[in-house]
DNA sequence: TTGAATAGTTCATAATCTGAAGTATATTTC
DNA sequence: GAAATATACTTCAGATTATGAACTATTCAA
C-alpha cells in the first residue's frame, strides 16, 4: 500500500521523519478532536486538559506557547459556559489562577479518556511502543518548556 | 525548575504525556518556522517539504490532512512565487502533478536543513535518542496514512 | 512616593481554513 | 456509444482563529 511513501521518507534524515510524524499526528488528532466535542473549540480543549491544577494564566500562556490575549479569549470562553472560575491569586493580585470547576472536572476526565483513545487508535502503537514514545516526547516537552518558559512564570506552575 | 510540570505529568497517561509531548513540539517547531522563512507561509513550507518527488494534488491533500480547496490555495501561491509548476498527469488528465522548479528544489533542500536544526535545537534528543523517536514517529505516521487515504489516491503516489 | 515592571484585558485587524457549488475529464452503465 | 455518474481540482464567500498594540490594575524597587 503505502511502501513507496515508506520506503522515500526512510531517506530522509532522522529529524525529518520525526517530524513528519509529529505533524501528522498532531493533524490526526487535531482532526479527530472535531468528532467528540461539538460545544468546545480546540483550543478549550487544550486549556482543559492542561488544568490537572489551578495555574496562573501567564503560566498557560507559556505552557500553551501562546500570547497572553489568546489565554483571555479561551478562559473568558470556558467561564461563560461554566467549565472554570477565575480566583485572585492571593500570591499576587495581579494575576488569576484558573480553577475548574465539577462540571469542568468531569469535561476534563472525559476529554482525558477521550484522547488517550485516540491516541492509541491514531498511532497504532502497541503499549511498549507508546510507553517508549511517551518518555521521549515527555523528554521532549521538559527540553521545551524550559527553554521557553521566562523564569520570572515557573514559581508560580503548582 | 519545571520539575513540578515533570512529576505531575508522570502521573498522567502515557497516551497524554505522549500528545502533550507531541503538542509542545509542533507549537515549538511552528514558532519557529516564523524565525526562517519570511516570504512562506507555514502550509507552503509544509507543502515543499512534501514535495520531495511529483505529486498529485489530492494525494498531498490527503498526505497533509486537508482540503483540496487548501491544496489549490498553496499550489497556487508556490507556482505565482516561481517554486513549482503544475503538470497534467498522463495517465489521468483530471489531475496536475506539482513539480518542483530549480528554485523550489533549492529551497526545499534549505528547509529541510533548517528544519532538522530545529527539531535538534527544540527536542534536546542526542542522536541516539532522536533514532528512536524517529522510528517511531515513522510508524505512527504509516498507521495514520494507511487509514487516512482514501483507496483511490493511493496509487498515484509515487 | 514615584517610576518601572508585570499580569491580564480589549479590540481591531489579519491570516487561515473550509465547504458548497462549478468546470473538466474519466468511468460505468445500459 | 450516449447518458449518467464519479472523480480531480477550482472558485469564492463566509466563518473561525490568532495576534499584537494600547490599556488598567497591581507589585516591586529606589
Amino acid at each position: 500500500m503505502s511502501d513507496d511513501i515508506s520506503a522515500r521518507l526512510g531517506r530522509l534524515s532522522p529529524e525529518i521523519q520525526a517530524m513528519m510524524g509529529v505533524y501528522a499526528l498532531y493533524w490526526k488528532l487535531e482532526e479527530s478532536f472535531d468528532s467528540i466535542e461539538t460545544d468546545l473549540s480546540h483550543q478549550e480543549c487544550h486549556m482543559l486538559i492542561k488544568l490537572d491544577a489551578p495555574k496562573r494564566m501567564g503560566v498557560l500562556a507559556a505552557d500553551m506557547l501562546t500570547v497572553p490575549s489568546t489565554i483571555t479569549a479561551t478562559a473568558d470562553a470556558l467561564e461563560q459556559t461554566g467549565y472554570l472560575t477565575r480566583q485572585r491569586d492571593p500570591e499576587d493580585r495581579r494575576a488569576w489562577l484558573l480553577v475548574l470547576t465539577e462540571q469542568g472536572e468531569e469535561a476534563r476526565n472525559m476529554l482525558v479518556t477521550t484522547a488517550g483513545e485516540l491516541f492509541r487508535s491514531a498511532s497504532g502503537l502497541n503499549s511498549d511502543e507508546t510507553a517508549e514514545f511517551a518518555r521521549l516526547a515527555r523528554k521532549i516537552r521538559d527540553n521545551i518548556v524550559k527553554t521557553g518558559i521566562p523564569e520570572g512564570l515557573k514559581k508560580c506552575d503548582s
